[in-house]
DNA sequence: ACCTGAACACCGTTCAAGT
DNA sequence: ACCTGAACACCGTTCAAGT
């Protein structure tokens, strides 16, 4: 439990943001993003506290420094033959991949807005592009980048939070609706009826295909492209 | 400072569940989450700190609380003679109008899933009535719903959390471009160079829009409906 | 029944002191 | 230059004590 005091003599590894941000993002990993204490990482490091401040400016900067790491593990090859909707479906694909690599962070990830800023940049390009190649003007290629944005936000939040817990269960929601009145939300009954015991399955890939579809609606509808 | 201790008398309000509650609410709406505390509360009520726990249970309690006092202001009159386009962006603006109302509140009111149930349960069965109106089958009108929930909670995470300042400037993500090294993504540049000025707008009822286009195709590729 | 106050086990962060 | 340790101003929550 005595640690020695001053600067670590040669051999014994050096304390580094690298490390520092590693070990953290390994405990919010493990226990969740509430569990990340600039105690408790110290002592995972076993190292006093206030060493940590020497490499991270802040609790606020180690998270942005987290997100960042994860942002970096964001790679999307882009394949040369591919349609515009598969580049998409590919980036999507990845982007969903990263987020549940990393369940605990996904908050973060979605909201930490500058942090992940040179990730979204990239993000961004590779989106562009592939809409860019559906024929839509730059506004719509915005507009629908952002729409993508949003979708992939709003599922892997949801999947994260265990929106619906396994497949084929609705959970919270079926429990909810068994107690309430007979005759009371009569669709979501009908809808439920013909569902129960209905294998949940690629729910992330139906609903990215109703967002491509609408997308290549608008595409067919607007006339000027961008200019190449 | 001084308070009475005991049991207070009659002519003096107590403290209620509703009270603390509000007090709750109006404080996050005024200092945002992460400013609540169970001391601060208390000292906004002019109350020891303790005497909270007598009528709510914990902080996440109070939390799911105030939740669920928004969600109960969730109200949208299904109107008659709507398409079920229009009864969607009649949900898809309430949803999104009280989300903006409370900003702060956003990321928990997204997340909090068990808080807001029965709200959810309400929205579910609007939502699920619009679908089942555009003749898709049960397991359509779930990915549907899906996709439009998970659309909205992305949108409204990133509106609070103000993604886009304000209208027309798409701030940090020029500035990150402009330092990068000339030549680098060219997708964006080509996008942004067209858009610059270029006044922002309606965008939610545009990435709407194109939802409901995918949605739309998808009715029409599809036989099998509701059973009424 | 309802409120209080001390206490416990934590936080993030500052700052002077060690080597 | 890098690490330590005490200290400050906070937390959420428990529990015995007041009226």
């Amino acid at each position: 439990m005595v640690r020695k005091q001053g600067r670590p003599k040669a051999g014994q590894e050096a304390l580094t943001q690298e490390k520092i941000l590693r070990a953290a993002l390994a405990l919010v990993d493990r226990d969740g993003v509430e569990r990340l204490s600039m105690r408790r990482l110290a002592s995972e490091l076993d190292v006093d506290p206030m060493a940590i401040y020497h490499h991270v400016a802040s609790k606020q900067a180690l998270l942005s420094g987290i997100v960042d790491l994860v942002f970096a593990e964001l790679q999307v090859r882009p394949e040369d033959g591919a349609t515009w909707q598969q580049q998409i479906e590919a980036f999507a694909h990845a982007y969903r991949r990263l987020a549940m690599a990393h369940p605990n962070l996904v908050l973060h990830l979605i909201t930490d807005a500058e942090a992940g800023a040179g990730a979204a940049l990239m993000a961004n390009e590779l989106l562009y592009r592939a809409l860019a190649a559906a024929a839509l003007s730059p506004q719509m290629v915005v507009r629908a980048g952002d729409l993508i944005v949003d979708f992939l936000n709003g599922y892997v939040l949801g999947e994260s939070t265990g929106r619906l817990g396994q497949p084929g269960e609705r959970g919270e929601m079926l429990a909810q609706l068994d107690q309430q009145p007979a005759g009371s939300f009569p669709t979501l009954r009908r809808v439920f009826a013909t569902l129960r015991n209905t294998d949940a399955l690629a729910n992330f890939d139906v609903e990215l295909a109703i967002v491509l579809a609408g997308i290549e609606v608008l595409a067919n509808r607007n006339g000027a492209a961008l200019p190449e």
